[in-house]
DNA sequence: TCAATAATTGTAAATAATTTACAATTGCAA
DNA sequence: TTGCAATTGTAAATTATTTACAATTATTGA
């Protein structure tokens, strides 16, 4: 069975996943994260919405809100915004892996 | 590691799409069906908004979202729009006893 | 303590997206 | 061709989000 067909087994959430486009209210609750708060991080460029023109509303992927939740946990920890993205940055890519891994069995 | 923990394991996941709701704009995008189609089908009782209020913006959370693509390939298939909720119905039984295996293992 | 910087928060005005309600259209089977 | 199921169109009102400018709070080094 293609992994595009819907079946009550796993496969079809990856597939799910990789289609999860939110707005920025549902991110916010989804995360706990304020809107506000979510707009500084991109500001920032520790975040980037999907959205390409100016003005239209944002629009975040899984990967984005994963990125939220973690640097949320290391801010809670103690450390700045920048080195929370920066290690984020890493553990994102032991995810990405980890998720290509179970994609493509 | 508790449920709730963040990880890079698929436990989280599960804790990912209990959260997860979305507007109806983003279900159209993921789902491939118009958001007009989407308010039809939910003024014929077939799927229900997870939002109380009236003149609110809809809310839908995982469990809409598949059972909007499985009454979508069931019409495609020529089922009508009621025969396609009902056999839906248990299928969604199945996917749910599959789901809450593996999130209490 | 004080100043500087990081991080966050507040909000008004404009715009985007959604809601409801009423209506029209399309497809199909008796 | 009549009747019903299913879908689609759209205007006006409302909700949610955006940008921009500004203020506030927290932390850290001099």
């Amino acid at each position: 069975m293609s992994k595009s067909e819907t079946s009550n087994d796993l496969s079809f959430d990856f597939d799910f996943l990789d289609k999860l486009v939110v707005g920025i209210g549902e991110v916010s609750q989804i995360t706990g994260i304020p809107p506000r708060q979510i707009r500084y991080w991109e500001e920032k460029g520790i975040i980037k919405s999907l959205t390409e023109e100016e003005g239209k509303n944002r629009r975040y992927n899984y990967e984005n809100i994963k990125r939220m939740l973690l640097i949320k946990e290391l801010l809670d920890e103690g450390y700045t915004l920048d080195a929370s993205a920066e290690k984020v940055k890493k553990r994102m890519e032991m995810i990405e892996e980890t998720l290509n891994k179970l994609k493509n069995k």
